[in-house]
DNA sequence: TTTGATCTACGAAAAAAATCGTAGTATTTT
DNA sequence: AAAATACTACGATTTTTTTCGTAGATCAAA
């Protein structure tokens, strides 16, 4: 699947939370942060469902849309990409640059520090 | 200053690395993974200059080209995008995410942990 | 000193993304 | 049942980003 554009990305970002929503619905979040038209959205949404990103229930006149790839997956490339055009490939930087804006809390930092040793315990 | 595009990334990486460098030096780094063409390449860091992205010394005919921002603050609002427009921000899991994908050295554990106690270190 | 290679500048065009108006239907309200 | 409201579909247009050809200048090689 090809990488979302930045404005679809802010779709599936609330989609992914929202895990099923109409067009409206996103619009009123999108429309919190953002100057767009309802007609952009729908258009928008329209074009993620056809290119087969979105999923559209259309029992209903209101129809429904869910995304179709699951936000780790979208993570997952979005983070590879960034890593090569961006850091020279260390996910260290990145990870630190990450963890330097915005402080995790006490759970997280366990919850990094396990993940740091599992990845120290396998193979290597 | 307003984000770099895609395109405009992948040379400012390749400035980052170099310093400084002509735009055929750009080009066939850019040429290497990427099937394009020199006017194109060109015409790309001349707007990147226009935009005030990049400082450019016309010394010589050869024109040698300079990023204006680091590495470092673009990284920084680039993981800020990333982080909200993708991982809800959280920055536990993009950190998380990033490590996964590219596991660090036991050098690089040593030195995220470090920067994990430090976090821990400052006030809160 | 002609020929060929290498540069920059410029202008446009092509391609990709995003925006929006209008029309036609269904639904709800008065 | 008329009027207002809420939806979708569609078609274009606008804006942004990317690509590239051509021309003119400088430099290097023959």
């Amino acid at each position: 699947m090809s990488k979302p554009t930045e404005s679809e990305l802010e779709i599936l970002s609330i989609l992914w939370e929202l895990k099923d929503a109409s067009v409206r619905q996103v619009h009123e979040r999108l429309a919190e942060t953002k100057e767009t038209g309802y007609t952009t959205t729908l258009k928008m949404m329209q074009l993620m469902h056809a290119k087969g990103m979105l999923l559209r229930d259309e029992e209903n006149r209101t129809h429904r849309y869910r995304p179709v790839v699951h936000q780790g997956e979208t993570q997952k490339s979005l983070v590879k990409n960034l890593l090569s055009i961006a850091f020279g490939g260390s996910s260290t930087s990145l990870a630190m640059q990450a963890l330097g804006q915005e402080k995790p809390s006490k759970e997280e930092l366990k919850e990094i520090r396990a993940f740091l040793d599992q990845l120290e315990q396998e193979n290597r």
